[in-house]
DNA sequence: CACGAGGGAGAACGATCGTTCTCCACAGCG
DNA sequence: CGCTGTGGAGAACGATCGTTCTCCCTCGTG
């Protein structure tokens, strides 16, 4: 196995264990005999734990954003794609394996203690943002503040989808941003 | 000192230093320290962290939900007082100290290992959308799905808030709801 | 004063865990 | 075959921290 398959090794070990159970919840061997790479190798690749949640972090946020994006483009009216953000998010929480969204949880366990990790949950959402601005933009209708207000409705159906196992959640905030959008002046659907 | 008063100074110290520090970053000593209480009457009073943890998280709601409600009550109009909430939710957010939603941040760094902590977290975030529900109740407005969108929005907002140190995400929530609002018939000031 | 109960201060214990070190197997190469 | 260096397995180390224990002081009571 050479360098390139075990850091992807660690990182997949690390990503699963790691939202699964909270960072501080995995030591650094659940790690090793998960991915099968040795404690050496892990810390030549990452030589702190640290280093491995926030490479967790970014490589998932590269990840999720791609799979939102390529979900969206599906679609080729830019109404339809604000709106297929929502639909995307509740596939998410669909999923069996969902426990609410990784950077949020990481910020809460170890934002006020690493730097490094309060940067990665900032940067996530960052780009989530204007990621969705982006959307909005695209169909013409004026980005302020509508563009803000579909953010929050997506970061509070992320958070009610995590901790309250409420996956309708999406389809509730889909709503909620349909009729946000139609008084902004966008066609409504008959 | 007795039991009651070093019951209070036990909770003051945990939920200044829980909060702003991450439950995992604070040690029982510190606690003790801060608190002026000895281990052993802390131990008597709590006999494991979690009960300390679940104990704090449990108060907090209680002070949260009463502050909430009482800023609200200063307002008459059913309508303002739902507005309100978000108005709330601003100062909070302006707050110095503040650091994103405890609960939040505990379920993040516990919630997956502790059923305690997650339990309070949830009871906590349903307590507010039930409360938020019945302020809607109050309009005589259709309360479904209206109030779940409004909770969406506030919970969006304390996230992004606490994340993004987005302090304005109270008023463009509060917009946001006004537009939901008057999309679902109620009257619009002028 | 004797004495026992209760409480405070802080040492001690035991477990966990991030990180490093030791030891050994084995492959490449003369 | 011997030498060397890379890497794996897992023991060892050191720090942290939740929890308990020890020792001592104090105070109320006979």
């Amino acid at each position: 196995m050479d360098q390139r398959a075990a850091r992807t090794a660690l990182l997949d070990a690390a990503e699963e264990l790691f939202y699964g159970r909270g960072v501080q919840a995995v030591g650094m061997d659940d790690i090793r005999s998960a991915s099968g790479v040795s404690l050496k190798r892990l810390y030549q690749l990452f030589p702190a734990k640290e280093q491995l949640v926030e490479a967790y972090l970014e490589r998932r946020d590269e990840r999720w954003r791609i799979a939102l994006a390529e979900y969206v483009a599906e679609r080729s009216d830019p109404y339809e794609r604000v709106l297929a953000v929502f639909d995307w998010l509740g596939t998410w929480f669909a999923d069996p394996g969902f426990r609410g969204c990784a950077w949020i949880n990481c910020y809460g366990e170890l934002g006020a203690v690493s730097p490094g990790v309060a940067e990665q949950a900032r940067r996530h959402k960052e780009g989530f943002r204007s990621d969705l601005r982006r959307l909005v933009e695209a169909t013409g209708l004026p980005v302020d503040p509508l563009a803000e207000e579909l953010h929050l409705l997506a970061e509070g159906a992320i958070v009610t989808a995590g901790l309250l196992d409420d996956a309708d959640a999406g389809e509730r905030a889909r709503g909620a941003a349909a009729r946000l959008l139609a008084a902004r002046g966008a066609p409504v659907k008959g």
